[in-house]
RNA sequence: GGAGGCGUCGCCUAGUCCGGUCUAUGGCGCCCGCCUGCUAAGCGGGUUUGGGUCAACAGCCCAUCGCGGGUUCAAAUCCCGCCGCCUCCGCCA
């Protein structure tokens, strides 16, 4: 939920950041309207209710002909002041829907526009030039088999497609990325932490994934449960309604959880190999923060996600995602995006969001500052997503036999291996 | 899944049976002040959160006793639903 004062006093201010996602502004008029609605019932409720208290206050000393009065009349205000009450709990709650609809203030620098709409912060290393080395690289799916790392078809038989299972040094190459990830993560002063994948509607909401996004979130049937797509989700609402101590912040949490995807809507995108896939595991940043941080805290995630990347010896660039592009909760958002070699692309490896007090007011989160509480700051960025951080892997650093050579950061988490060599033709 | 207990303004706690005197008691912690070689103790005051009004983080008003609804002129207190925690039983990695 954006700042309730900043769209009283600003409306302009978000009506311009709605157009530059290319967004109608019709739902801040909409919530204009909801709130002068709401505020007015609020006051006419709180007369009615002060009125009334006090001439509840005065029946158990009166007697008689004076108490019979009295309770005529207050009976009387009752009624109103119930009635007032169910009109301000119904402006109330259309309020909070309309405040719900509008997205994050996209960030001042956040380049206007739509997907394609991206700024290119930097190119990080070269691309591999398999031509100049003589062969043609193999993808992910061939090498993830012939390394009996990779097992598509049992993961389509098993669950369907989109699904997977990773078998030897597939395996093991996740279980080495989950704890390089996360050795990171707590050499920087992060706070390691395994979370629930399942959480209640409360978390989903609050974290902006229950709206237009919901198309792509599991519900388990017969429970008010949903499979988090994130670490995020149970990470945001990991301090809901809390007051924090504003002098403990920045309070930074580095969450292991599968993750769990519809992908509807991506049919026929990336049908091949575990690009895009119904579940997989990540290991994801999460932060809270002061919102002056909050800019700071940002290029911070997006240093640690490169850091990250540089161990793994990958070639890749950051790119600023266009306001159009950045879903309901982020108001500014970097994507790393490793290079492919079969795919001749970048593709998005990690991606750190600024969601500013977007997220904590929906959750009512905030801290306690010297001049008082208000909301805090939330941010998200992935340290490693392990299937995408595998193909990446793969396919960069293989050799013309079909092996691969592994990043030197990683062999101390597989038991000293310096080459993945194949099993299979 | 079954049975029972519990949830009070940082923490602990009184109040709930029997509705109004609750403007929620007391202790601890914390903050401010006084006193004081220093510190401690002692003394006085303050200390939920949100909203409104206001020049004001002075005062005043409304809401808030896990959450939501109901009964009533009036609910921390009575009734219903939900959530959470604890104990026991069953099942189970």
């Amino acid at each position: 939920m954006i700042d309730p004062r900043i769209l009283r006093e600003q409306p302009d201010r978000v009506r311009a950041a709605q157009a530059k996602r290319g967004l109608s502004d019709a739902v801040v008029d909409e919530a204009l309207a909801a709130d002068e609605r709401r505020r007015q019932a609020i006051a006419d409720f709180e007369t009615r209710r002060a009125e009334q208290k006090a001439l509840s206050k005065q029946i158990p000393q009166a007697q008689g002909e004076e108490k019979q009065q009295l309770l005529e009349r207050t009976k009387a205000l009752s009624a109103e002041v119930k009635a007032a009450e169910a009109t301000q709990g119904e402006a109330e709650a259309a309020w909070q829907a309309a405040m719900m609809a509008i997205p994050n203030v996209a960030h001042d620098q956040a380049p206007a526009g739509g997907e394609d709409d991206f700024v290119v912060l930097e190119t990080i290393g070269t691309p591999r030039d398999f031509t100049a080395e003589g062969f043609e690289p193999r993808d992910h799916v061939e090498l993830g088999r012939i390394l009996g790392a990779i097992d598509i078809e049992r993961g389509a038989k098993v669950s369907g497609s989109r699904f997977y299972f990773l078998t030897g040094v597939g395996a093991q190459l996740e279980l080495a990325l989950v704890n390089l990830a996360m050795d990171q993560a707590r050499d920087a002063g992060f706070t390691q932490v395994i979370a629930p994948s399942l959480v209640r509607p409360r978390a989903m909401e609050g974290t902006g994934f229950l709206g237009q996004a919901a198309d792509d979130v599991y519900r388990i049937e017969g429970e008010d449960l949903y499979l988090v797509g994130t670490s995020e989700v149970p990470m945001a609402a990991y301090h809901s309604d809390e007051i924090l101590d504003a002098s403990a912040l920045p309070l930074r949490y580095a969450a292991f959880s599968p993750c769990f995807r519809k992908e509807a809507g991506s049919h026929g995108k990336d049908t091949r190999g575990i690009i895009r896939v119904h579940w997989f595991d990540k290991v994801e940043m999460f932060v809270f923060t002061t919102t002056e941080d909050s800019d700071a805290e940002h290029r911070r995630l997006l240093e640690w996600e490169k850091e990250f990347l540089d161990k793994l010896d990958l070639a890749y660039r950051v790119i600023d995602v266009a306001a159009g592009d950045l879903g309901l909760s982020a108001a500014r958002k970097f994507d790393c995006e490793a290079w492919i070699p079969t795919q001749g692309r970048y593709r998005e490896l990690t991606s750190t969001s600024n969601c500013t007090e977007f997220q904590s007011r929906r959750l009512d989160i905030r801290g306690r500052f010297p001049d008082g509480t208000r909301p805090v700051a939330t941010l998200n960025g992935t340290l490693c997503a392990m299937t995408r951080t595998i193909v990446a892997i793969l396919e960069t650093h293989q050799n013309a036999d079909g092996s691969v050579t592994l990043p030197q950061a990683l062999r101390p988490y597989m038991g000293g291996i310096e080459v993945l060599k194949p099993v299979h033709e």
